[in-house]
This record gives structure tokens, sequence and C-alpha cells, in this order.
DNA sequence: TTGAAAGCGATACCAC
DNA sequence: GTGGTATCGCTTTCAA
């Protein structure tokens, strides 16, 4: 009963390897012998050549790796790494392999590198990893390919990115044409510690994460451009990308003696937060205070929130290009997608001419 | 470079069976000499043992499949769904296993079929295939344990449902209780083609799918006894487990000679489409047409729908138990969990005493 | 066409 | 505490 190879090369007659050829090069034998193999498995309840062997002896598994941090759940509850996710799954599908979800549980480094390390896979996909995580000297110890979701930490490794500044830099062009003087900008790992609260950037490239640093200097440029100091723009951290600390966090920035006139969010579920605090003080989006966002979830658009779009499907699906089917030109190994500004009714003039 | 354990073995002059001990069993030898396999290994950029090899070898990988049907987006887009997962993969977790994404690609049945034959994992989690796929007979081949996320097809295998019927008939009690007798019912796989469009059951019994039918059945069971004559139930099948495919199917239901005072629908997703289509009519839920749906998704209680509750993530949990740590009895190896009936504002009085 | 033999990389039992 | 040896189940030249 759900024997192995050789069992059912008994039973027919013939050696194991005629038998691997009935189900791997059906053109390595006759139909009939092909069938009467085929039969006598059916019979005796064989399911087909173990996987597991068959990955050891071919090298080939047929599962990329997709670390994350965070819970697992975090994959399924925000919208842009679904949308990612996705992508990269048709991707998968095309090339005839699983997704195994490898989480990074947050409190416990030590079990997200045994899951890397032990991880039956082809290679690994990897994203909003933050550059410092123990995990990924582990990963590239594997020397297994790898794609990052969102940069190559310099590595000439393969990836499939936007240019997170020069979108920033769009919006923040387009907050200073309307007049924005007073302005706040929320992002999660702003700082290394997980905490909703104020926090005080002296410059962009002091943020730890890639994705944040690069957003928040994309606005930095942007309003030194406009003439904005950058002391005149207060900052918060928040303590993941949810909804919630995009709420705690605009709360924190609302409540104040000089409230800013325009908030801008690295995130859209963290300014979907923002506008949940400006709704509970009566106050409206693009009116009293700008909104700004980013990714272009479904969500924002039902929200009128105005946000730089990145192709987040797209994403995921050439990362899983990269990985299961590199191209030939290393060059080619790195990709950079293009965003846009969506100017909706989140954003409008600033209320004071000048603060 | 990041050879095999042979090559650290004779690096460091001992046996492999000595450098496999230093990584699985550390007190099978000397602290000293542990730690000068570990800095050879490390100096030659040895990652550890091949998971795979290990697999193969230990006869376990450390990975469970999940499968269900369409496209894996659909495990990120339904809300339920995620949630299922989210318990599934918190139990995953501490058994140190991942989770491998089985899609069965919906158009293709073969490639579906061959995932699940080369899936190199543990063991199946099964949750949404309808028991007509045949990946089932595959899946059943490969004699791994298997837990369902709805029932055990009579099989006695280990499975994590709720009585839907009961649950349904709780709903229908509840609405006859208002007063309605003009009666829609919308789900999805009420037939076999995945159609949006009327559909007429002579019998719930007739429903292909396992959950759709019992919940059918309540509902059927609930009206019978409340007189309702079964002939009077419209009933629309849904192409899909969507707000949208709810909204199209309740179109059909409310544009006609004698529209249905109340719309249920046998999951929440296609009873927010149903809000959505008398939105779209300018009709008040709850008033004009009272609506009922499934499941108690966190959208659902927003959207002041009355709904059945049902344990979602406690369910992925304790399927994930079942299949990572089986009791010793088998018996308690099917558990049924409980739903309640969660009254909002979605329904309310017939607004005709009688139609 | 078919079959014999050599691994793929690791683990576990059992002597030493 | 350490090292030989058989084995996990399959694939793949290479001869016959």
């Amino acid at each position: 009963m759900g024997g192995t190879l050789q069992t059912i090369a008994d039973a027919v007659g013939v050696s194991r390897s005629t038998v691997s050829n009935a189900y791997s090069r059906p053109d390595q034998l006759s139909p009939e012998l092909r069938e009467r193999i085929l039969e006598t498995a059916r019979r005796l309840g064989y399911s087909g050549p173990n996987p597991t062997a068959r990955s050891l002896r071919r090298g080939r598994v047929g599962a990329i790796g997709v670390l994350f941090t965070a819970t697992m759940s975090y994959a399924f509850t925000d919208p842009y790494a679904v949308q990612f996710l996705r992508g990269l799954s048709e991707a998968a599908e095309r090339h005839d392999s699983g997704l195994l979800l490898l989480p990074l549980s947050p409190g416990d480094d030590e079990a997200g590198m045994n899951a890397v390390r032990n991880a039956v896979v082809d290679g690994f996909c990897i994203y909003c990893v933050p550059e410092w995580h123990r995990s990924l000297p582990v990963i590239r110890a594997r020397r297994l390919p790898i794609v990052s979701g969102e940069h190559d930490g310099g590595r000439n490794a393969a990836c499939v990115g936007i240019d997170e500044a020069a979108a920033t830099r769009a919006a923040g062009e387009h907050l200073a044409r309307l007049g924005h003087r007073r302005i706040a900008v929320i992002g999660d790992w702003l700082t290394v510690d997980r905490q909703t609260r104020p926090v005080t950037i002296a410059a962009p490239g002091d943020v730890p994460y890639y994705v944040s640093r690069e957003r928040l200097r994309g606005y930095h440029d942007a309003f030194a451009a406009a003439g904005i100091a950058w002391t005149d723009v207060s900052t918060a951290n928040a303590a993941d990308n949810s909804r919630e600390a995009g709420a705690t966090a605009a709360a924190y920035l609302l409540d104040c003696a000089h409230p800013p006139t325009a908030v801008l969010a690295l995130t859209d579920l963290l300014a979907l937060g923002v506008l949940d605090a400006l709704a509970a003080r009566g106050l409206r989006a693009g009116h009293d205070v700008s909104v700004v966002g980013f990714d272009d979830i479904p969500e924002a658009g039902a929200a009128g929130l105005t946000t730089i779009r990145q192709p987040a499907i797209e994403r995921g699906r050439i990362a899983g290009g990269l990985l299961l089917d590199p191209p030939a030109d290393p060059a080619d190994r790195q990709v950079v997608l293009p965003t846009e500004l969506i100017v909706r009714a989140s954003t409008g003039p600033s209320p004071t001419g000048r603060t």
C-alpha cells in the first residue's frame, strides 16, 4: 500500500528505472508497458514518485520561500502585500512552483532564522524585511537565488523596486505648490523601536529601513527645493503599518499647538488612519488638512486619498520571473518600475496663506 | 564554498556523523569540538544540513500544503479565508512548519493535480474544495495526514466544521418571526457551473457543494417549519464568492415583478454585494429589504449586517493542531465549533404584513 | 527499449 | 563521546 518505486518495479517485473521513466519520461518506453506500470501503481495505491526524494535527486523543489516580517497574518492584512503576493503567485503558478510562507516571528529572531535554514525551496523572495534583520545573512548563506521585492541592498542582487524618493518628491512638490508650509510625516520603521510616537529625524539618512528612508528623502528634497526648512517638518513613527497606528500617530501631530496643514503618510494604510483621525476631530481632509498616502491600494480610491500609485501586482509578478527564470544579462535583473502621483480630494490648498 | 556535510567533516578531520551531531544533537559531542565544527562551517560558507536531504532521511519536511480552489489570490481576497489562514499559520508556526500554498488553478485540473502530487509537505489542509474535484483522490493517494477545513466527506477524516444547517436555521427562524414570506437566497456553487444567474433548486440536497448545500438546507428547514413553501423561495447562483457577484445576483432578484422582502446570502461577501445593490436602488436594508449574511467578517459589523458568526481564526488554528499534533482518540479528530446569530440593522420586520 | 549501478546529502543505529 | 555503515526513494548515465 503506497510503497516505493521498487514495489511497483517488482510487481510489474521491470527495473525501477523503467518505472521512473513511466512517470518522468513517457517517451522512453512503450505505451503498453507504461500503461501496465501506471495501472499496477494505481492498484497498489502508489501515488507516484516521492516528491522529497525526487527533489533531492533533481536538485529542484518546486517551491519558493517568501520571507517577510511580522506575523504571517500581516501578509493577509496589508492590501499592498496582498497585491504583491498575488503577482508573485501568478508567476509561481506559471513555473509550477508553490509559495512557501516563511514568517519571521517578530519576537523570535532565532525561529525566523531556523525557518530560513530549513526551508525546502529553490529560492527566496524577500520583502518588507529591514536590512538589519539577522535572517538576511542566513538566507544568503544558503546560496540560493534571491530576489528582493524592494531593493538590492547594494549587493547587485536581483530586485524589483521603484524610485521611492522620486515618487515622494513629486508628492512633496504638489503640496508645496498648494501652499503648505506646516507639514508632518508619518511612517513606520522611522526608528528601530516599534512604537507609535513623535520622533525627531535629523536627516532622512538616519532612518534605518530602506523604504521609509527613501520615501522620507523624497519629501525632504522636495521641501528643500521649495524653501521649507526640514526643522519645520514634524515626524511621527508608527508601530506598524496599520490604519490604527496611523490614526494614533496622527493624533500626536494634530493635537498640538501648531497642527500641520498637511499630513504625509508613507503608506496608504497609515494615511487611512490619518483620515480616521481627522474625521474623529471633525476636520475635513483636503480642506482643513491635506493628506497623502503611498501605494494606491484599492481602498484609497474610495476614500478619495491623494496618493502615489505603484504597480504592486506587477512588482510581485516580475519578482517571481526574476527568480524562476532569470534573464541572462545581469543588468536585467534589477528592475525599476514607474510610479504616478494620483491627486484626489484629500489634498487641497493650504487653509492658511502662510502659517 | 557551501559544500556538504562531508566537506566539513574532512576539513575538521572528523566523520560526518559528528558534523551531523554538531547540528542536530549538540549533546552528543563536546562543546569545544562542536564550536570548532561550526566555526569551520562558517568559514567555508556551509549553511547547515541540506533541508531536502534531511527531509528525505527524517521523513519530515516542516511544511503543510494548503489546498483551496480558485487562484491563489482568492486566499488573500476573501476575508473569511484570510482569517482561516491566519489561524492555520499560527498553529503551523507553533509546530515549526511553513505553509505551502497550492492553488487549484481553476481552468486547469491537471495542473492542480500535479501540484498536489509533487508537493513537498507533511500533510494537507483542504478547504473550499468542492467534493467532486479531481485533486481530492490524488491527495488521498498520497496517504499523508489530511484535515478538512469544513467537513470530512463522510470519510471519518480529521475536520473542523460547524453545524452549517443549524446556523442558517436560526437565521431563517429569525426572519420568519419578522414576518417575511417572500424570500430569496443567494449562494455560490449552488450549481456546478459558475455563472451568476437565477436558478431553481428543487431541494437543498441537489446542491453539489457541501457548505452551500447545508446552509441552504438550514434555511429550507426553518421555512418549512414556519409554513413558507419552498417553491416561494427564489434562489440565485453567484459566479464566485465576491461582493460584485453578490450585487449582480441581487439585481436579478430585486428587479422583478414580486421582489423579495428578504435576501439571504450564504456568505458575508455576497451579502455586502446585496447591500450595494439595495443602495444603488435607493432601498434601505432592514426597512425595505432585510439582508442576512454568513461568517461575520470584520466588514460585516461596520455595514450593520445581520449575520452568523463563526470562529474563523479558531477554525484554522484547530485545523492546524489536528494536522500537526493529532489527538490520540480518533473521536477527537472531528471538531464542530459553535456559531451565533448576530442581529444587526440589516434585518427588520417585513414591510408587508403579507405579500 | 530496458536494466544495472552510482550517487543526491543527510541521519541513526550500534559498536568502539 | 566518536565513527562506520546502511538507508531514505529516486534519477540518470551508460551498456546491453
